[in-house]
DNA sequence: ACCACTCTGCTAGAAAAGTAGCACCGGAGT
DNA sequence: ACTCCGGTGCTACTTTTCTAGCAGAGTGGT
């Protein structure tokens, strides 16, 4: 049904679209300085003009120069990338993936932070309760 | 300090890589077949040859065959890539990502899951407080 | 032993990605 | 008005990716 297969980006294209979903909009120094192993001013320019002709990116003037933006949402974007994640490592399981995201070397939670989580997962609780009684 | 940049791959190393993780091991058939929009068998194992040159990915002898899996620990990977996500689209904030997990469309959460997440949570609760009070 | 089948190794070529360097344009400062 | 600066649009070129197809080797059935 549903391919967790986000579209088929080359390596820089993929790159380029990470900057700008990270930062929402950005200019296209924005974007190289964003960019691991940044390639020239021009070469970056040259890749955002075949993504905006593919469509996954658009721009508007502001003034001298371009602002890029993406065009599928970020909201979009997020979900089918978590989507490819949970199915890619962890077999499909949205809990074995909040597992190794709280494990995670990631400890920037705060215990406000925890508590917030906790009430979200009651709430995810109560939708779900319906959904179980197939098992 | 630690940049979330997975290692480089094109296009195609990416996806047989995807295939790679999800599996833990496959041949050459397996992987062509775990692609989208699958390229020739040729291709796939020429690419595996690359891929193993390249030191991503090992083989071992089965019979006739070879049996491919990734080099670098599947955790590792996971973690990696974990990061690069909640760095891209979370803005570094994991609670974010759980909660987009939790809400995304994946509603294939039991009542069950979520009470070991909900346990979890309090694990890293405990864990964390000792680390907040310096902020 | 022989044949059919499957798998690998290779080489060579087409296509796409990645890059650089120019020429042109408009605004800011003098 | 003129020049400098930072921006864009190109076009041409190199490198990597991606692909196909053929030749050889090993295995299993008859």
């Amino acid at each position: 049904m549903n391919s967790a297969t986000p579209i088929p980006l080359s390596r820089r294209e993929r790159q380029i679209m990470d900057v700008l979903f990270k930062h929402g909009k950005a200019t296209a120094a924005d974007i190289q300085a964003g960019m691991p192993d940044p390639p020239s001013y021009s070469a970056v320019r040259a890749m955002l003009r075949t993504l905006e002709e593919k469509g996954h990116v658009r721009h508007q003037v502001d003034g001298p120069r371009y602002v890029y933006s993406p065009t599928i949402a970020k909201e979009r974007a997020k979900r089918s990338a978590l989507r490819h994640m949970v199915e890619t490592f962890f077999d499909g399981s949205v809990e074995l993936a909040v597992a190794a995201l709280l494990d995670g070397g990631a400890r920037k939670l705060t215990s406000n932070e925890l508590e917030r989580l906790e009430s979200l997962v009651r709430g995810a609780s109560t939708n779900s309760v319906e959904e179980e009684k197939k098992s």
